[in-house]
DNA sequence: AAATTGCTTAACAATCTCTTAACATTCAGT
DNA sequence: ACTGAATGTTAAGAGATTGTTAAGCAATTT
């Protein structure tokens, strides 16, 4: 099951910007304008990780937190706070209430990637790195992938193409989710580039470990 | 048993800083906020590890630097110092006194972390990484880079990029971070910039050890 | 003041990557 | 089997990124 998300942030902007990168990361995401919604989908999906804006109107952050923490059932859930730049960081340090982290604004979305992605692995909600089965495996760190024990490059499209391929194996990826994850959303390209990329993957990967769905898409297979 | 530092700095909220963030990385943390009190910590604890503001009233860093440094049981102990950016490296240098590194102010706790756990680490207090191999030595006390036994003199922006690509092999950096750790967060320089640096590293090292991963970033490997 | 060192820039070259286009092949449904 | 739509294949060239070089500037040293 997909590892889930909740984002709590009263700017539209901000929720936008942050669940559109942890889901092209592979993650499930949520979004809730103020601390009282945020609370109440937190109750209806326990997500893994709650990130958290310290400054919002009504509840601000450092109370709901103290609240998710009350929960005994929240004890354990991940927050991630976001926080001002220049907020006094003896208040970020007192913080110690509950966070797991925290972020500072403006956020950009690699550091908060990397930052979730550390935050998730270090209490072994993630594992290591995307590893698909004993012969294939992708190592974003390092921008390579292994296959029996023999490291392959692949330039960029081709890595980011097998990456969410293997990100979920045996699950369908149609053409339309490929163009937005790898290329962007809005970014138009012809309509054999798919194909030419799959094949070069193919040939340097070995052709069983993707396999076609006419009419569908893609899957990435474990033989 | 938990590795110790001690953080000796005036400002609260520089050590509130630091303490949230070493002890967020693992570490056991005593603060102190002045020289005097420092050297009473250092006494009952004994650290591996003094971070160390050298502008203070009362002691400033050098004399407490000095005062650890004339303890016989503490001659070996790791002090790190903070400056201020625009003191002058010469000064900072010379102060070979006795500290081991130094961080400039203003402190980014990503940068101190990765600084302690190097300095940590190479000496032996770490055994996470190693920071390089046989080959290859960095020597940041002496800012001198050994390759086959041979001393190679590297300027600062070479030393520490290499530095930084050394910190983890195979690992990616990509050019935004490079930027930032290299250059500081808001410093704007040319696209070329980083290339021709790495250009002059390859040619001081070998171009063996510094791989391009084109649209992604560098890594330094052991070949 | 002249020379040296370190850093950055700019122009151009080299290289790698991506996309396209033309054509071939496969597959599902008749 | 046939047929149209979808996908596979290939090579070329367009596009993007990085490499290289030399020159200029600022700071430091002689």
């Amino acid at each position: 099951m997909a590892i889930s998300i909740l984002v709590i942030d009263d700017e539209e902007d901000i929720r936008e910007l942050l669940s559109y990168n942890l889901i092209k990361e592979g993650y499930s995401v949520e979004t809730a304008e103020n601390g009282e919604q945020g609370l109440e989908i937190l109750k209806r999906i326990h997500p893994d990780l709650v990130i958290l804006d310290v400054m919002m109107p009504g509840m601000d952050g450092i109370e709901v937190c103290e609240a998710i923490r009350s929960d005994p059932e929240h004890r354990k859930t991940l927050i991630c706070f976001l926080t001002a730049r220049n907020e006094d960081y003896s208040q970020i340090a007192g913080l110690d209430a509950g966070a797991d982290d925290y972020v500072a604004k403006p956020v950009r979305p690699k550091v908060l990637l990397s930052r979730v992605n550390a935050l998730l692995r270090r209490k072994g909600v993630l594992h290591d790195n995307k590893v698909s089965d004993d012969q294939i495996i992708i190592n974003r760190e390092k921008y390579v992938v292994t296959k029996d024990g023999e490291e392959i490059h692949l330039p960029r499209k081709e890595f980011e193409l097998l990456a969410l391929l293997a990100s979920r194996p045996d699950h369908v990826f149609d053409r339309e989710t490929i163009l937005d994850q790898v290329w962007g959303a809005d970014i138009v390209v012809g309509d054999r580039t798919i194909d030419v990329h799959i094949r070069k993957l193919r040939e340097k990967i070995g052709s069983e470990y993707i396999k076609t769905i006419k009419g569908v898409g893609y899957k990435f297979i474990m033989p």
